[in-house]
DNA sequence: CCGTATCCGGAATGATACTG
DNA sequence: CAGTATCATTCCGGATACGG
């Protein structure tokens, strides 16, 4: 026998963390907000490279998915906060782990 | 100041390993080469759902980056196996991690 | 300031047939 | 047994323009 047969369900855990975590931006994003929370306007400057309308897609799936949490300010001029949830912070650990890692392993 | 500034360099951990795993299904084979060395035969038949010029890719990009190993047996009928390398090994415990958070957090 | 709407190209993935 | 070769398709991400 094998010890991880568990693995092999359809919606077995690693399945939906690849899913969730798919995107091509998202481990970088969450790994911004795990320092504090945001404006917007301070996620799109320190991502020039992700469009704006990439940059809000990909924030409203980590929203969907319940990794961080979005407050609208009603204000003008608006205001839009990020942070992450308690889901998305229970989650910081391994993307610590998968940074060192890469560091480690992946000089050049 | 921020705490992480060192995460937005170019070339930083995560973003190498966000693109190293990005494929559908490594994080799966990867996982399934954990419990031991299997022939070619027997991850297919365990991940049907891949057809096999994508299983062969995908497994030829983790040992162009060295998470797996493909040794090839010159017999008739050809045999071929697949292992964790060292590297891919250090790299096993990210995934544990990452299955059991799904598995913690996104029941439904 | 913080988005949405629309269109588009290319990469990622899949289906199918064939081979040493 | 363990692949290749081709062709089709889907889908992610990007460019650009516009809106409350």
């Amino acid at each position: 026998m094998t010890k991880n047969t568990k693995f092999r369900t359809p919606d077995c855990g690693l399945t939906k963390v690849q899913q969730m975590l798919g995107g091509k931006w998202k481990l970088l994003l969450l790994w911004y907000l795990s320092e504090e929370t945001r404006r917007f306007g301070e996620i799109r400057r320190c991502f020039p490279e992700i469009t704006e309308a990439m940059l809000t897609k990909q924030l409203r799936e980590l929203e969907q998915d319940k990794l961080i949490h979005r407050e609208v300010f009603k204000v003008v001029p608006p205001r839009v906060e990020y942070s992450l949830t308690d889901l998305g912070s229970k989650f910081f650990p391994i993307i610590e782990a998968m940074y060192d890692w890469g560091e480690e392993n992946l000089k050049n």
